[in-house]
DNA sequence: CCCTGATTCGC
DNA sequence: GCGAATCAGG
């Protein structure tokens, strides 16, 4: 794959957006998110919103007697906030959106436990299937709590996909 | 362990 | 210029 203009166009404006590199990458295709991160350090649009840093970072070449221990923390600069629910925040969306916006309230959440609410590009092999809501709609998401690797959903779905023939009776 | 971005460096 | 490997951190 190489970085089109038509590509790194996109890529300018969904890092601005605030997804993250591997988000990017999964909706460019064809790039890991290296890749992705590279060519942002290269088109010179790291930092994303405010102040970058004062990393002073001193490594490789040969790290071998290092005693460096300087840390100098700059102030975090304000943070452009992203609705989010979660560690891995769902900053997906890709053209229209622009309607019901989640108040981020788990209330909805009384049945199924809590739901981190990842969209499909980012489930991976430990990251609970178990798919909510109309995939027609915006609202789809999966479950991606951790599936452990036993399975491809969390323990809660495990036991609703997988139910024991007696419980099974009951439910009906 | 999952994830994040940052940096280096061989290609 | 590219991106895997690596580093550093949450």
């Amino acid at each position: 794959m190489n970085w089109t203009d038509e590509r790194v166009e996109l890529l300018r404006k969904l890092w601005s957006e605030g997804l993250s590199a591997s988000q990017i990458a999964a909706q460019l295709g064809g790039v890991s998110r290296n890749a992705v991160i590279g060519k942002v350090h290269r088109l010179k649009l790291s930092s994303r919103g405010r102040a970058a840093a004062a990393p002073t970072r001193t490594k490789k070449t040969s790290q071998g007697t290092s005693s460096t221990k300087s840390v100098v923390r700059a102030a975090s600069a304000p943070r452009h906030v992203t609705a989010s629910i979660g560690a891995t925040a769902l900053q997906t969306q890709f053209e229209a959106e622009p309607v019901a916006r989640q108040y981020l309230r788990p209330v909805e959440d009384v049945v199924v436990p809590i739901s981190r609410r990842l969209q499909l590009v980012q489930l991976t092999e430990r990251t609970c299937k178990w798919p909510n809501g109309d995939p027609l709609s915006e609202d789809f998401h999966f479950c991606g709590n951790d599936a452990g690797e036993s399975g491809p959903y969390c323990t809660y779905h495990s036991r609703i996909a997988f139910q024991p023939a007696a419980e099974r009776r009951r439910a009906r």
